[in-house]
RNA sequence: GCGGGUAUAGCUCAGUUGGUUAGAGCGCCUGAUUGUGGCUCAGGAGGUCGUGGGUUCAAGUCCCAUUACUCGCCCCA
């Protein structure tokens, strides 16, 4: 019997790591630019808390949180966050934010859980990038976060994706925009997909979402929602995208794009890979005005968006920049006999101590496997001791790259290896010192 | 929750109409004269063929179930 991780639950390995450690600094980086502060919230929070803050309709409190009731007397019903906006709203009225200054800006990076089938794209623990903007009901603020997201994809590389933009309108715009929509799908159920007729009862605007030809159909002529906005939420829309576009950020207006939690309000915005799965949407996010009052906090507008870290890593890899990373290393020590081994072992922690990467066998191995091994590691030095070194108080010190090899005392050793860790490597590198017996036919006169 | 596909060595995969000790490439280990890597060559280790039943003289191969992975539906990042 072998234990085998949960499903939807990926082990990252080093080599997978590399590729998370890259997005990841890009992620602080562009969060520095922009002026946005790291949070790390809990993974754990009351129930209560996602049901009211994402939206008790939604699929995600509905039916994908993993909830479970706690040890205390009487017990008490926590879930694993399946989002951060609802978390981060709450913790932005805990430590009265909204007090302590005009405007909060942050951001996460952390894991999220869902249950659900994973499939491509789509995992049970996933993690998400997100921003959260608090304090401005303008524009401007909108047009930050998106410029945001599609500065975040140009600093990584991505291209092949297409920003959709819509307004959503206001709880009361949405609100009558749903009667009419309502009125005109009724007489059209016939043609409408099951799940469709389904959604009409739950949530009509996403029937627009649909993906199926019969509902993209049938909801062709359907009334849209930018047409019933009001005056303030239609000029707030124009805003936005005059800001995007003096910002050449390129969007594509989108009125079926509804996004599925209860909190958004107005600007609703996605960015949507073109070469993904089922699963294409890297990221999105949108205005909510609403949530920091839902969850008990004095109404403060905001806007935030979230990424699909997974998701940006597979776009990266089908647009080859995954690159995968050379193992690289400083030096390697190699000892001979005992004696050398024990001399290597502690040269090895005296170069870890002075900064440089260094390693050494562990195996007690030939000198042959422990070149071989240096080889593989990328090692750009080899440190070689045996008897005689020993006795003499110096070392070899190899150039992997060029093949040089030179004699060193102890006491210059770590000079030495700075020196030449320092020079780039040679431009040769591979200098091949068997077949030194080729003829040369060509410049024989 | 519902459908399709897949499951053989660490990885990627072959495995003929069921028939003897299950293969390849890569990777790993060891060698190719005394203490020197990459390339090459030669050896070697490693698999109860996902698991459990069944059919058969005989199952990696056929049937059933189950689990996992995978791709979709739903929904979302």
């Amino acid at each position: 019997m072998t234990y085998q991780s949960l499903k939807g639950f990926p082990d990252i390995l080093p080599d997978a790591a590399a590729g998370w450690r890259r997005l990841e600094s890009v992620i602080h980086e562009l969060a520095r630019r922009f002026g946005y502060g790291e949070i790390r919230l809990p993974m754990l929070e009351s129930t209560d808390l996602f049901a009211r803050g994402v939206g008790e309709g939604t699929d995600i409190v509905g039916k994908e949180m993993y909830s479970f009731l706690d040890k205390s007397d009487p017990p008490e019903s926590l879930t694993l966050r399946p989002e951060l906006t609802a978390s981060a709203a709450r913790a932005f009225v805990q430590h009265s934010m909204a007090q302590a200054q005009p405007i909060t800006k942050w951001y996460y990076i952390g894991p999220m859980f869902r249950y659900e089938q994973p499939q491509a794209g789509r995992f049970r623990q996933f993690h998400q990038f997100g921003l959260e903007l608090y304090g401005s009901p303008n524009p401007e603020a909108d047009a930050e976060v998106i410029i945001a997201g599609a500065e975040l994809l140009r600093m990584l590389g991505l291209t092949n994706y297409k920003l959709r933009l819509n307004s959503i309108g206001t709880a009361e715009e949405r609100a009558a925009y749903r009667t009419a929509l309502l009125e005109y799908l009724t007489p059209l159920s016939g043609d409408l997909s099951q799940e469709s007729v389904r959604r009409m009862e739950k949530n009509p605007l996403r029937v627009l979402d649909s993906k199926k030809a019969e509902d993209i159909r049938a909801t062709a002529d359907a009334p849209k929602i930018l047409d019933v906005l009001q005056e303030e939420s239609r000029e707030h829309f124009e805003r936005v995208k005059g800001l995007l576009a003096a910002s050449g950020v390129e969007f594509t207006i989108d009125h079926r794009l509804v996004r599925g939690l209860d909190y958004y309000t107005r600007t609703a915005f996605e960015f949507q890979g073109l070469d993904l799965g089922a699963q294409d949407a890297l990221g999105g996010g949108g205005r909510y005005d609403m949530l920091i009052e839902q969850v008990g906090g004095k109404s403060t507008p905001a806007v935030g968006f979230s990424f699909g870290m997974e998701r940006l890593l597979i776009a990266l890899q089908h647009a080859g920049l995954a690159g995968d990373m050379a193992p690289e290393e400083d030096v390697y020590v190699i000892g001979l006999d005992d004696a050398s081994r024990a001399w290597a072992a502690t040269a090895t922690a005296e170069f870890r101590a002075a900064g440089l990467s260094a390693e050494c066998d562990l195996l007690r191995r030939s000198m042959k496997a422990q070149m071989r091994e240096a080889n593989r590691r990328g090692a750009r030095a080899v440190v070689i001791v045996g008897g005689d070194e020993l006795a003499g108080r110096h070392a070899q010190v190899k150039d992997l790259a060029s093949g040089d090899q030179k004699a060193i005392g102890f006491d210059d050793l770590l000079g030495e290896l700075k020196g030449l860790l320092a020079r780039p490597a040679a431009p040769h590198t591979v200098p091949a010192p068997v077949q030194p017996d080729r003829t040369e036919p060509i410049s024989e006169s």
